[in-house]
DNA sequence: ATTCTTGCAAATGATTTGCATGTAA
DNA sequence: TTACATGCAAATCATTTGCAAGAAT
């Protein structure tokens, strides 16, 4: 989407906000996941990362994705049909499209669906993922 | 819910028709998930099964679980926010519901929610994944 | 000095695979 | 016999954890 881009200073001062300290490493991943990447696995936020930050551990990638999830900072998501875990930096209630051709995951605002429940009363309604699986056309 | 349970001749029938052999192994997983289970995982289908049939070792309980699913008799669902894996002998169009507080996923019909796409041209729907999370009261 | 963070390697958990054995037509 | 199915153990893959060493305040 035409989220705007953070400037080294801006990611860390939402790290801190987030109550998280601005080390290096943590910058660069949430850069990356923020700025320059589209719905990226673990793997591919290090091999990113590793270009700019080549002693990176693996170990470290998951752990600050963690703590950005924790924070707020990013969303996880799993999909369901590939079982693929992906992280995504637009924060905002959205809903998601799969291209099954390239297995691409696509942002859905929350405009673009309209959903309309007709459950019991006693289901408590907290949240709803909602997974469009398809192909892209032309 | 209120799907009508199949005795071992038609397990064994089912499982014919999809086109595999109906051996003693399978037909006791079948049986389970059909009749007797609610969104099992592989670990608690081992389980019921071991009751039964004490030697069956995981891995056929794997294996089995993907003939089943690649033949159609069952479906796989991996749930998006625990990243847990089970299977659903309701083969027709539906939606989960999962209960946070116990992690129990049930079924919605498919009359229960509708949904209203707005997508663009290009995006060629095929399929769509709802996952409803929230408590059930009282 | 103290606290927090990192890197490494080992541990874990889920699932798959290779292969030798077993079973049924 | 021939094909297929099973059981076991080892392999694989993703992720987490323990711990010692490093950086920052």
């Amino acid at each position: 989407m035409e989220r705007s881009k953070k400037d080294t200073t801006e990611i860390m001062e939402s790290l801190s906000q987030a109550g998280l300290n601005p080390t290096a490493q943590r910058i660069a991943v949430f850069q990356y996941i923020h700025n320059d990447s589209d719905h990226p696995t673990p793997e591919q936020v290090k091999d990113a990362v590793d270009r700019v930050f080549p002693t990176i551990s693996l170990a470290t990638i998951y752990n600050t994705l963690n703590a950005l999830v924790a924070h707020g900072l990013v969303h996880q998501v799993k999909i369901p049909h590939s079982g693929r875990v992906v992280y995504d930096a637009n924060t905002s209630k959205h809903y998601h499209f799969i291209d099954e051709a390239e297995g691409k995951l696509i942002d859905l605002n929350q405009e673009s669906i309209t959903v309309d429940m007709n459950l019991p009363e006693h289901f408590d309604i907290q949240d709803v993922d909602i997974f469009v699986k398809g192909k892209l056309k032309g």
